[in-house]
RNA sequence: GCCGACGUAGCUCAAUGGCAGAGCAAUCGAUUUGUAAUCGAUAGGUUACGAGUUCAACUCUCGUCGUCGGCUCCA
């Protein structure tokens, strides 16, 4: 993706859609960049790959920043603490890293913190930074880091941990990376333990390039069975117009959030007497709907799938046999009972498949076979998690099992790769990021099913596949399913929050669990390999994920309405009736807006809801058996006649393309 | 689920203890207009829901539901 001079990014860091230059790109968003698989033998050693000559600093999850702005805004971390410990001398400060766009603080205190108290803060860590004070750094022992910080439980947890080597998060550094230096960090008044790096001086800092940008709990070390902290985050940046920038982006960025344009353009409702993450979908969702199904029904026609249709309630045993049942069931609807039978409805279509298989008798011939589905599901997703359509509880899958032999599994893996690419082509979707998401070795047996040996071998079959294929992508350890490795794909929504948006799963467990079976050559029966793929997600996910990538200006293929009639005077509208129907007959979705508005205003309507064509009738259109063509980009294509608008505008929808 | 903020007309917002209002949208009327807002009128509300304090509650308190931002979770 970097190697474009000029790349589309969707949402990203960037929070907009924006074509950008690469370079400006690697500026501004500070992309990740993590481990590349490298071609070649074995497993692939992890690269960091600098795109910058600047130094940077690794922080978080494989992610990097400029030295200089990881030092500002490890910097402004503990300024915060200092501040809060002037305003409140009993708060226990805890950790306060840099992190994408600025920094946090976590503190152990009674209270919340208010507004007011934000905005004093932020304050008095303004008056800190002028004082030009200067970080000066300390090693000491174990002992007497907890002598300094005897009154605070979690530094003291901190010490202990740092002085067997774990990291902030209490997780084992790496071998040889375990460190028994500990360091101390003191500016001004306060005095933290850190590793550092900081600013020699509050003079590196511009007081008008940060900005306290809110709070919220968040529990210790991250674990919900911990005391939950209170968390202040910043925004901050080396210059002044990096924020104000920075701030616009997320201005410009609520703009096209797609619940907003959700509303905007009625495409789909949530109603409080139906349920949270329940959506309805209107007219125009609708639309969205069918359009993105035909589309999947084409695809994977031409892929050599075969559609079929289960059921949304299944009895338990379907799911004690999958796995899902007990471990899952806190995610599932609650249980129905019926007749001394329980009922559940299903958050996942992949048992019903599996039954599917078994039905019939399979030989080495009739593999792969390949179901697919349309399925719709029920997860009782947590009522915090819920967001807009990205998150919901009921959603519709574009679902498929792919039943096949090891010997297909890399063919097969890598077809549902390129249908990836093909759905992403047709919409352009080009800021996402392919995952493989593997599995930890803690997990195995608990998170994981516990075959060490059948992970290495498809991890390793699905990472040679990637490779063999070209396809870039990043590993991530522990963010396997149950079953098998996966490729992710990643998307941020507009609003910053990583989703994903489609999957492709190996199962190298449950079929065995179905007892699914072919006969092999050798006349031996196998247990079948199954892939899990869903290219568009679900439907919900998908269509959030459209509205913002689109900005709500969707394709002509896509686009709810294509096309709005405007008739100048009241003695054009029955010629433009005349005009909707020719056109609705042609296939394209067009309406008249017979309203009591000017002709002017009409467009401006159609205009704000980002229909494609605007079509004028006056007297010389009605004379002529013509519309005066507008696109919503603003250009006028002048009068055509009806006949000639539909031949411009069909081959543009069969073909999926982008233009008007 | 946890922490916090918020919930007023279809939408965006005003009213801080004293008669609930504006713009847009809707409806009706006038206008018949050539590429991003024609004029006027009408209607629209148990201020999310339930309790409490008060002479008086949109406003203060408690609970419930929902939304938003984080945390956690995300097969």
């Amino acid at each position: 993706m970097l190697g474009h001079d000029e790349i589309y990014f969707n949402a990203a860091r960037l929070e907009c859609s924006l074509a950008l230059k690469t370079a400006d790109y690697v500026r501004v968003a500070n992309p990740r960049i993590e481990k590349v698989a490298q071609s070649g033998e074995g497993n692939p050693k992890p690269k960091i790959q600098n795109l910058k000559s600047d130094e940077v600093i690794a922080y978080g999850k494989g992610k990097t920043m400029p030295a200089q702005l990881y030092k500002i805004r490890h910097s402004l971390a503990h300024i915060m603490a200092q501040a809060v410990l002037d305003f409140f001398p009993d708060a226990k400060p805890t950790i306060g890293p840099p992190v994408e766009n600025g920094f946090y603080y976590d503190f152990g205190v009674p209270k919340p913190f208010t507004a007011e108290d934000l905005a004093n803060i932020e304050g008095r860590m303004r008056e800190i930074v002028r004082k030009n004070v200067a970080f000066a750094r300390r090693e000491v022992s174990a002992d007497e880091a907890r002598a300094v910080f005897g009154n605070n439980p979690f530094k003291l947890e901190l010490i202990d941990g740092l002085a067997k080597g774990e990291d902030d998060m209490g997780e084992k550094g790496e071998g040889a990376a375990a460190s028994t230096v500990i360091s101390l960090y003191t500016q001004d008044t306060f005095t933290d333990l850190c590793r550092g790096p900081h600013v020699l001086s509050t003079s590196e800092i511009n007081p008008e390039a940060f900005k306290i940008s809110q709070s919220s709990g968040a529990y210790w070390r991250g674990d919900e069975k911990n005391a939950m902290l209170q968390r202040i985050y910043g925004l901050a940046f080396e210059k002044k117009e990096e924020l104000d920038h920075h701030l616009n982006m997320i201005e410009e960025a609520k703009k096209r959030d797609h619940r907003k344009i959700g509303a905007e353009q009625e495409i789909f409702i949530f109603d409080d007497e139906v349920g949270p993450g329940l959506p309805l979908w209107l007219p125009n969702g609708g639309i969205l709907i069918e359009q993105l199904e035909d589309l999947a029904k084409k695809m994977e026609l031409d892929a050599g799938y075969d559609r079929v249709r289960t059921p949304h309630v299944t009895k338990d045993q379907l799911f004690l046999r999958s796995g899902h049942l007990p471990y899952y069931a806190e995610s599932m609807f609650p249980p129905m009972e019926l007749d001394g039978v329980t009922y559940y409805m299903k958050p996942m279509n992949c048992p019903f498949h599996h039954k599917l298989f078994a039905a019939q008798q399979h030989s080495y011939r009739d593999l792969p076979v390949r179901f697919a589905e349309y399925g719709t599901c029920y997860r009782y997703e947590q009522s915090g998690e819920l967001q807009g359509l990205m998150r919901v509880r009921s959603m519709q899958m574009n679902d498929a099992h792919i039943y096949c032999t090891p010997e297909q599994f890399e063919s097969e893996f890598m077809a549902v790769i390129d249908l990836y690419l093909k759905y992403f082509k047709i919409f352009g979707i080009d800021a996402y990021q392919m995952r493989l998401s593997l599995h930890s070795k803690e997990g195995l047996g608990k998170k994981y099913v516990n075959n060490p040996e059948m992970w290495l071998k498809t991890e390793e079959m699905v990472r040679r596949a990637m490779i063999n294929g070209k396809v870039p992508f990043v590993e991530r350890e522990n963010e396997a399913a149950f079953y098998g490795p996966k490729i992710d794909v990643q998307i941020w929504s507009v609003v910053g929050r990583e989703f994903t948006l489609a999957t492709n799963q190996v199962d190298f467990a449950v079929p065995e669990r179905f007892d699914l079976k072919y006969v092999d050559k050798d006349g031996v029966e196998k247990v079948p390999l199954c892939l899990h793929r869903a290219p568009l997600g679900t439907h919900e996910r998908f269509i959030g994920f459209l509205i913002e990538h689109f900005a709500g200006a969707f394709p002509l293929w896509l686009a709810p309405q294509q096309a709005t009639i405007i008739p100048i005077a009241d003695r054009h509208v029955e010629f433009a009736q005349q005009v909707a129907k020719r056109l609705q007959a042609e296939g394209l979705r067009a309406k008249v807006d017979n309203g009591h508005d000017r002709m002017q205003n009409k467009i401006r309507k159609a205009q704000m809801l980002k229909i494609p064509y605007m079509l004028v009738i006056g007297d010389k259109e009605l004379a002529a058996d013509s519309v005066a063509v507008r696109l919503r980009t603003g250009e006028d294509l002048k009068s055509m006649t009806v006949n000639a608008f539909a031949a411009r505008a069909k081959p543009i929808i069969d073909s999926y393309a982008m233009t008007l």
